[in-house]
Parts: structure tokens; C-alpha cells; sequence
DNA sequence: ATTACTAAGTTAGCACGCTAAGATTGGGGC
DNA sequence: GCCCCAATCTTAGCGTGCTAACTTAGTAAT
């Protein structure tokens, strides 16, 4: 069938952010990507942002937009870093907690069950995901094109 | 260590579509997203507009605007379907043509590469992509929350 | 023939990714 | 003290997702 693994996964990827952007908005009025990033500040801790960015997988940028966001919606709290430099040290507010909690649950729930349904081994499914991850991020794109 | 597998696979997919982009890009000034676009309109021939979105996984509009770009680079032509109703009949130009073939190898042997260097079987990872592919297209998203 | 329905496409406006280039902070050398 | 460097964050501007609402072309019902 699939003549392209790697179209598959843009795919899949796709069609499971836009599912779970649905799910987040009907219920918390989140998107996903912000409940995403809600989720990387809360299991890093106090973290600045080029931390959050590159846990995210996102760009330094983007990952400051995003951040100034939630703190506007008061989910996040932003200090500058009192270990000096330029610096930002972003936490979860209560709110921010609260939020994480109920949503990593819906979350988790339903992507378990999707994997159940379809019939393939969650960790033998993961543990390949997280080769490749490794894999392509290790070798680190060195010669664009030859 | 991934205590979660959407997440991983979220940013899989992210790294692979930012390096695909650096590559086509450098190699000929077109982003991954347009070269996934003339792909799919060559594997179906031609087709409406909104069989393509169907097929790239994107809504109707991306998909309007997206073919406007190409038929704008002349790599895409779009004629009223002789079959009459409101359609657009999109296909390659001879440099569209030209364009899938090269790009089509230089990404199949990336990635083809990545995934052996991983270790991971390339058959049965593709498996099971898509059978989650299949999963979640047929569930269709019936209830957005309890 | 006119009215209404359906399918496909477009327009408008926002969310959020990116790169390139500028600003800020702290720690070197001279 | 002063200048420059490295690291981090921000600003500017664009590409491409999305939804909601509108337009267009053909079909069916009266």
C-alpha cells in the first residue's frame, strides 16, 4: 500500500494534532500546541525558554511567541533567570497545573485507545519513533546536498 | 525514556518535514510542502482540487491556495473539468513532471538511509503507521468529549 | 421556468511554524 | 575602564495550516 512511510507519518502526525486541536478546544478552549507546551514547562520545571524551544522541537522564536501567550492567559509565569544572563525562567502557574493535569489525561486516554484499536504494539511502535528521533536528530543535517 | 509516544512522534515528524524543507529548498528553491503537493497531484493524475486535499490530508482551502502557488510557478496547470460542476482539473506541467522525479529520488534515499541507520524495519514500522492512519480516518472523530 | 439543494471552490482572518537580523546580558582580553 | 564575544531572547516578515462564511455550477422538485 503505502509506497511512502514517510508521507504516512506526515499524515498520521497531522490528522492526530488536528484530533487532538479539536478535543483540546471543545473542552478547555486550548489549541494543542499550547497544551503541548504547557506539558514541556511542566515536566522540565523551571526552564528558559531556548530549553523549552528545543524540548518542543520548535524554533527559539517561535517558542518565545508561544511562551508570551500563555503567560498573557496566565498559565505561565515568566521571571528573568536569577542565575544571570539573558535569561528567562519559565513555570507553570497554579492555573497552568491545574491545566496540565486534566489535559495529559484526555490526552493520554485517547491516544491509548487509538493505538489499541488499531492493533499495534504501543511499545514496540514507540520505541522505533523514539530510534528514528534519535537517529535524525544525532546526525544533525551535516551536508545539505552533495 | 518517551513516557510519550504522540509527543515523539509529533516532533519525528516535525525534524523530518524541517529537513526535507532544508534540503529542497537548497537543491531547488522549493519547500517540502509544495514538492509534497506536485507528488501527490502526479500519483493521481489528474484530479480536482479537492481530491488532492483528501490525499495530502489538508483542508480544501490550504489545498486551494497551495495549487494557486503552483499553477503560478508553472509547475501545476488547473482547466475546468470537462466533466462540468463546479471543478478545477489540476495536473503536472512537463516541468512539474520533471520536478517529482528528482525530488521524489533525493527523498526516498534520505530517508530510506535514516531508517536503516536507526535499525528500525522499515516494513513493519510502515505497517503499523498505517494501520493507525487507518484507525483514526475511519473513526472519524464521532464525539468530541463526554 | 423558478426555487432549492448539493458539491466544489474561494475569500477573510487568525494560529503558529520558519529564517534573518537586531537587542540584551555577562564574561573575557587590552 | 573599554571593547568584543557568546548566549539568549525579540522583532520583522513570510509560508501554510485552520474554520467560517460566501460564490459558483449543476441537479432535482414544484
Amino acid at each position: 500500500m503505502s509506497t511512502d512511510l514517510s508521507f504516512d507519518l506526515h499524515r498520521l502526525t497531522a490528522q492526530l494534532d488536528r484530533s487532538a486541536d479539536r478535543i483540546l478546544t471543545a473542552a478547555y478552549g486550548l489549541s494543542y500546541r499550547r497544551v503541548r507546551t504547557l506539558l514541556i514547562v511542566g515536566r522540565l520545571g523551571a526552564a528558559t525558554q531556548r530549553a523549552v524551544a528545543e524540548e518542543l522541537g520548535v524554533s527559539e522564536p517561535s517558542a518565545s511567541r508561544m511562551t508570551g501567550v500563555l503567560v498573557g492567559t496566565g498559565l505561565l509565569v515568566a521571571d528573568p533567570d536569577p542565575k544571570g544572563g539573558n535569561r528567562r525562567r519559565v513555570s507553570l502557574t497554579v492555573d497552568g497545573k491545574e491545566m496540565v493535569e486534566q489535559c495529559q489525561n484526555l490526552l493520554e486516554v485517547r491516544f491509548a485507545e487509538l493505538v489499541r484499536r488499531s492493533g499495534v504494539s504501543y511499545s514496540s511502535y514507540a520505541r522505533d519513533t523514539g530510534r528514528l528521533l534519535d537517529t535524525l536528530t544525532t546526525s544533525a543535517a551535516p551536508d545539505p546536498v552533495p
